[in-house]
RNA sequence: AGCGGGAUGGGAUAGCCAGGAGAUUCCGGCGGGCUCAUAACCCGCAGACCGGUAGUUCAAAUCUACCUCCCGCUACCA
């Protein structure tokens, strides 16, 4: 099937998967949000009625652990993230209709309802499983309760997923040798009851629905493959009691899985937003049950829940099916990823706190590629967009036209518009809906941007300063084709900055908001007075960029000290030196990668805390499923240590045994890849060349 | 290792899914112009064997196969 191009004369839902109540907002997620927020923005002015939801994630089992960590209620804990969040969305200017969360009645009823429905259609049975139970603590253990064995591969895996081998998703009582992840206590199967979704039976309305499903590339041609694998059934249920019951079962202790309650709050929210303007104003049963389209944009983590699981529980249910599924990619940070556990972060409060216009941030985030390629933030990147085009191109443009316009017409010149300029603004509107149809929320910022580079064009072309005197027709000519291109750009980059294009709005002496606009209104006539316009865009200097940077640095080695210090000294020398302020100087230049020396000075006492011994490799091997990593058994004279060091690929393992070797002996134990490692190998650089000694020490030898 | 993404002038990117004149835009470099405007703006110039190999084709950056190299994910982190 396909579709018509948007706008439709069906309402339109844009979801944004939901955020999950268990941490900090970043410029990750702002990226999907704000994606999300200028699509449907640009649908709305394009007169395509459409309601933008979300809510937050309550469930899972993530928010159990961590709130029982902490020692309070999954569902405060859960409630003080969901309303951080709905307070920082409207900061970046993410404005949902609705914005609630998965732990609400809305949510509970509907969800119920849905399963309900389900079961109903005969697309549910029960099936007896095995389900890990922890004896000693008398608790059924779901998901990353447990761990164990991939039956499968053999790698470790988590009781969902065995997600350090082949990544498969588990059934519960699939993962083998199983244990408690919070008592640590070996888990015994025990019989129980759950409910399962027949998923296997839509395999052939799925490939259906996929080849109808609009949206990015990367959300079509993964679940194919996912297909033709074969398509198991769903385990809808687990043993926990946070979560919504089982209808009917509320007496149990049995909840629904949390990706049936999660996606379902897509709806719940319209539904929601329904009721408060009234379904006369916008009908969420029409958009979900009958003819509506529905679009979602996700983070690419989440593409099997919104292309499997999903599109399976709205056929059975008899609702309506997505009509695209647009998943973006990720974000780096100065070319490496995004880890919130390193504090390699733009954190959402971090940005506003130092005092950037939330805009900015958007427009970076929306014409610095594609929607679904993988991003990389810099301060230095942002500096370039934020001076080059919103300074340079479009705020200069905008500032020239008007200041020009006030100063010689107080306002707008009263003449009409030339042809060729409305045919290059009309231009500039099919490029956006081009974008829309696309997906691509960039080219919809690009076509803005590129209509006021028109502007500059045109107004240098036309030299309207030189007319004002001598052909006075010719500059008001000019002048208002300029004001109207303005505008125009206004109009069009409105979805990705709203403000700013609000405050040129009025600046043109409109009435209203520019969000209630239609993309028509970039050809119509602004006010014939207006008074002096401002600068809408700053500069930002090269000093703020340094400063930015040296804070990020910062930021990032003090986390990364007490991280994975083990595998980190082992791989050389990958934490930052950095404060170079290009960075982008990485690639064969030895001599300028040299970590500076440190300022401090320790005492003898503090070296003598560290017992160096002197080791032989008795066995190397690499550990599989890591890339780097290797174990060695080393004799330390004493006794054997094994140790993990991160050198599989930089040296040949099977010439290892018999080297002589350096080994920090008192390192505390930690466990890499399943492996635990009693110590340290002493190695120098990237290429990690291993220490030895020279004479006739021997093996257990201290160094001194 | 598995999965995903990428390899295009100095840097960053578009085009590639619907193959056709040696190819986009931005930053930077060089030269020039202009001054209404935020040391801006405009014009012009230099510069690329479109990662490699083989194949399909009259024709490939664009399709197929294999390969190399980068990057991310594999702590619910979008």
């Amino acid at each position: 099937m396909s579709h018509d191009e948007f706008p439709t004369d069906q309402p339109a839902v844009v979801t944004c998967g939901l955020p999950y109540a268990n941490g900090d907002l970043h410029v990750g997620h702002l990226r999907t949000y704000v994606g999300g927020d200028s699509f449907a923005r640009t649908l709305e002015t394009l007169g395509q009625e459409t309601a933008y939801v979300s809510g937050s994630d309550m469930h899972g089992t993530p928010v159990a652990v961590n709130a029982e960590q902490q020692g309070v209620d999954p569902e405060d804990f859960a409630l003080e993230w969901h309303e951080q969040y709905a307070e920082t969305f409207p900061k970046f200017n993410v404005e949902f209709d609705n914005y609630g969360h998965t732990h609400d009645e809305t949510n509970t009823e509907l969800t119920q309802e849905i399963v309900k429905t389900l079961e109903d259609e005969g697309h549910i049975y029960e099936k007896e499983i095995q389900v890990a139970y922890d004896p000693v603590a008398d608790d059924h253990l779901p998901d990353r309760y447990v761990e164990g064995t991939c039956p499968y591969c053999g790698e470790k895996a988590r009781g969902d997923e065995c997600d350090e081998g082949c990544q498969r998703h588990l059934e519960p009582g699939e993962v083998e040798d199983p244990k408690s992840t919070i008592t640590g206590n070996p888990a015994e199967y025990r019989e129980r009851t759950h409910k399962f979704f027949r998923v296997s039976e839509f395999s052939e309305y799925l490939t259906e629905f996929l080849d109808g499903l609009e949206g990015t590339s990367n959300a079509q041609n993964q679940p194919r493959q996912w297909i033709e694998e074969g398509l198991q059934d769903w385990c809808l249920t687990r043993d926990m009691d946070w979560g919504i019951d089982y209808p009917g079962e509320e007496e149990e202790d049995i909840v629904l899985y949390v990706w049936v309650d999660a996606p379902v709050e897509y709806v719940s929210s319209t539904k929601q937003y329904s009721e408060r303007v009234g379904s006369d104003e916008y009908d969420w049963e029409r958009v979900w049950k009958d003819e509506g389209e529905i679009v979602h944009v996700i983070g690419r983590d989440i593409i099997q829940h919104h292309t499997i699981f999903w599109p399976a529980m709205l056929e059975g249910a008899n609702y309506n099916a997505p009509r695209a599924v647009a998943a973006t990619g990720f974000i780096t940070i100065n070319g490496k990823g995004l880890s919130t556990s390193r504090n390699r972060a733009i954190w959402a409060k971090e940005y506003l706190e130092e005092g950037f216009h939330p805009d900015l941030l958007r427009y970076y985030l929306m014409t610095t590629g594609g929607l679904q390629q993988d991003v990389d933030f810099s301060w230095d990147a942002f500096q370039e967009k934020v001076n080059g085009e919103l300074v340079g191109t479009v705020g200069n443009f905008w500032y020239r036209s008007l200041l020009f316009a006030y100063r010689n017409y107080d306002g707008t010149p009263d003449v009409g518009v030339s042809p060729d300029v409305e045919d290059r603004i009309e231009g500039a509107i099919g490029e956006v809906r081009e974008a829309v149809n696309d997906y691509s929320i960039r080219g919809i910022g690009q076509a803005a941007t590129r209509l006021a580079q028109f502007g500059n064009e045109y107004i240098q072309r036309h030299e309207p300063w030189k007319l004002t005197d001598e052909e006075p027709e010719k500059a008001a000519q000019v002048i208002r084709d300029c004001v109207q291109i303005a505008k125009a750009v206004g109009v069009l980059i409105a979805p990705i900055t709203p403000d700013k294009a609000q405050a040129l709005w009025e600046q043109l002496g409109e009435d209203g908001a520019v969000e209630n606009a239609r993309i028509e209104d970039a050809l119509e006539a602004p006010p014939r007075r207006f008074a002096e316009p401002g600068e809408l865009f700053e500069k930002i200097e090269d000093e703020r960029v340094d400063e930015l940077n040296e804070k990020l640095a910062d930021r990032v080695a003090a986390a990364g000290d007490d991280g994975d210090d083990e595998e980190d000294a082992a791989e050389g020398s990958e934490t930052a030196g950095d404060t170079d302020d290009d960075s982008d100087s990485d690639d064969n230049d030895p001599a300028g990668d040299l970590e500076p020396l440190l300022e401090d000075r320790i005492g003898f006492g503090e070296f003598q805390d560290l017992d160096i011994r002197v080791g032989r490799i008795e066995v190397a091997e690499g550990i599989e499923g890591a890339d780097d990593l290797a174990r060695l058994e080393v004799d330390i004279g004493f006794e054997s240590r094994q140790v993990v060091a991160g050198i599989k690929q930089l040296h040949d393992l099977e010439e290892l045994p018999g080297e002589k070797i350096i080994l920090l002996a008192n390192m505390e134990p930690a466990e890499l890849f399943g492996v635990e490692s009693n110590g340290m190998i002493l190695a120098a650089g990237d290429e990690a060349d291993l220490l030895t000694t020279h004479g006739d020490a021997d093996i257990g030898e201290k160094v001194q």
